[in-house]
DNA sequence: AGTTAAACCGAATCAGCGTTCGATTATATG
DNA sequence: CATATAATCGAACGCTGATTCGGTTTAACT
């Protein structure tokens, strides 16, 4: 080993979270690897020490992203909760996580696309790389169906156990997650709002939106 | 005047149509001229008979596709009727335009930050051509936000009148218009819902998100 | 038939970008 | 100190894509 060893990660994570904040401000096609490289004081050439090529560079950037969210989603499916508090702290998570990383928050939404498109010297020649590339892609993608299964499945165990009431739990879910997408666009750090008072409407929002009609189980009245 | 006068529009009509659906496809940043050409029958350089860049393409497909839902929501706001009927017709009415014209809606959404990025002639050389398209693209941000505050003024009518609860009426506008503009991600012609059925469960959410805790004011219990 | 202007195309221009490669610098280890 | 290797850079390559330009076709109107 030689230089920087154990820091090594340290810079791949710099760079990550500077292609992150270009992505966010160009988009993927308009971004160069000179911009990105710039943003860390490197030249485009240095950025392939790191990565395979662009498309790949892209892709870890999404895949860090969506692994962060994961995690913590994960977290909560497994805790011993009610499915309307885990369904809450889903959405807080998703939200705080969102808006405190806007620029990947909205990588996800508005680059995935990008992968679809193979380019750069993995389209030609280099079937290897071409190879790997697409398993690493649908892998992500999967992983991406995955993280949207476990708001939906708390949804459903939610209805199922009459905490919530009977709605199209995939497309519910899907407008959860549409509006949580979204704060990446519009939020903006130092707004009128912090991350957190966001996340408390969103959570306050939908779970009013999925609590069943007090006319029939309150007990109260 | 010559070849097909009174058809101008309609070819027009045909390049946006055709625009939008490779922006969807591919994103702004990677389709190129040849593709939009290619789907209508021409060649790249006739475009420039018609617009006067691939900027100026763009802004047209984004601004006929506002001014489309634009029409329909000040219809509704116009109307006689409670802000809970405007509001859910207003959902209605974007949620199945954006499922009816998917390509047009999604380039709503992801497209609009290319506008950002002036690429192009426009960007050395022909000042005019450049101050142009700013003022243009100002225009249509205006309009964007005046697209918004139409719902956002139905849902803050409707908390004055007591119709709605208490919410923050501009983050809830957002969540609305978040999970709308993903539809226009996910929603695939022939799937398991319709459009109007999709429509459906839109209304029923935010509806019930937004409808007044009936501990306070419902009289049946 | 002739005129006119719109509509269109082929070919060329020109810049920018991803990528490669060889060489150079820096650093941890022996 | 010597050396292997990580990290970096400058320069060059090849290609793509937006745009331009001159010329051609088409169709309405005289």
């Amino acid at each position: 080993m030689a230089r920087k060893p154990a820091d090594q990660t340290v810079y791949r994570e710099d760079i990550l979270r500077a292609a992150a904040q270009v992505l966010h401000r160009n988009g993927y096609e308009a971004t160069t690897m000179k911009d990105i490289a710039a943003q860390v004081n490197l030249t485009a050439a240095s950025l392939y020490h790191h990565f395979k090529n662009k498309d790949f560079l892209l892709l870890n950037v999404l895949e860090v992203g969506l692994d962060h969210v994961i995690v913590q989603l994960e977290a909560i499916a497994a805790a011993d909760a009610s499915n309307a508090e885990k369904l809450a702290a889903m959405i807080r998570s998703h939200v705080v996580s969102v808006t405190g990383h806007v620029a990947v928050g909205a990588a996800m939404v508005f680059e995935i696309r990008a992968l679809l498109n193979i380019s750069g010297s993995a389209r030609n020649g280099d079937v290897a790389l071409r190879d790997e590339f697409i398993q690493r892609r649908d892998q992500f993608f999967a992983r991406r169906d995955y993280f949207e299964s476990l708001f939906r499945d708390t949804v459903r165990a939610g209805i199922a156990s009459g905490e919530f009431r009977d709605v199209d739990a995939a497309i519910v879910t899907k407008a959860i997650l549409g509006a949580h997408n979204w704060v990446g666009v519009w939020f903006r750090e130092g707004g009128r709002l912090s991350g957190d008072e966001v996340a408390d409407v969103m959570v306050d929002l939908f779970l009013s939106a999925l609590r069943p009609t007090s006319s029939v189980n309150d007990r109260s009245g």
